[in-house]
DNA sequence: ATGATGATTAACT
DNA sequence: GTTAATCATCATG
């Protein structure tokens, strides 16, 4: 079942813990890509790390708009992250999706990431948005809708509450201890069990 | 196994 | 000019 739209138009670190379990679909013409999403971060609008946080710009202006959209943007100059917008329309948050574990079309993704390994395919929120083929014309869309969609689990497959693991983010330099990620206990398909982030690392040399 | 580095672009100071 | 919600690759223990 497509996830509605009123699913994503309530508190960020609530959908960002129950987003886990679902399926991330998108269909184009070299054919059809999904994974069950195991790792997943919340992005707040009075936290510094969460782009919207200064204020509406013509970056973050999807933030804003109405939740069950894609937040798609550039980081590094390389890559790309794909976010799904949560909360109200007005309210500029988001849920950063970090890994995925494969499901349909396993030998298409092995051709967009160039490798055979299944737990490097979608491990990673780079590496899940070129598996998966999404691409900054995905800005904007609606996920319960078209090509790119969002599916509920079975309830036989919904993690448990106790299948969650709670660690501070990944990757970022500020507000860096708050506890806004969620990964499914044990999934190997999560970018790491837990480590400590090289922005901290990085953070404690320079001080 | 862990740790450092380069790639490359847009937004922001 | 600096920074950034990353990843692959190369170096070292």
């Amino acid at each position: 079942m497509i996830v509605k739209p009123e699913f994503y138009a309530t508190d960020t670190v609530t959908v960002a813990r129950k987003l886990l379990g679902c399926l991330l679909i998108h269909e184009d013409r070299h054919g059809i890509t999904s994974g069950r999403i195991v790792e997943t971060e919340a992005y707040l609008r009075d936290d510094p790390a969460c782009h919207a946080s200064r204020g509406k710009t013509a970056r973050t202006a999807v933030m804003f708009g109405p939740p069950g959209h894609a937040y798609v943007y550039l980081i590094y100059g390389m890559y790309h992250c794909f976010n799904v917008v949560t909360a109200p329309e007005g309210v500029g948050e988001a849920v950063l999706i970090r890994a995925l574990e494969p499901v349909d079309g396993i030998e298409l993704m092995e051709k967009r990431r160039g490798t055979r390994e299944i737990r490097n395919l979608c491990s990673g929120p780079g590496k899940l948005v070129l598996a998966l083929g999404i691409s900054p014309k995905h800005n904007g869309v609606a996920l319960y809708e078209g090509a790119l969609r969002l599916s509920a689990p079975k309830k036989s497959e919904m993690p448990g509450e106790d299948q969650i693991v709670t660690t501070p983010r990944i990757g970022i330099n500020v507000a860096a201890e708050a506890p806004l990620r969620f990964y499914l206990k044990g999934n190997i398909y999560a970018s790491r069990p837990c480590k400590v982030s090289r922005a901290e690392a990085k953070r404690s040399v320079r001080s």
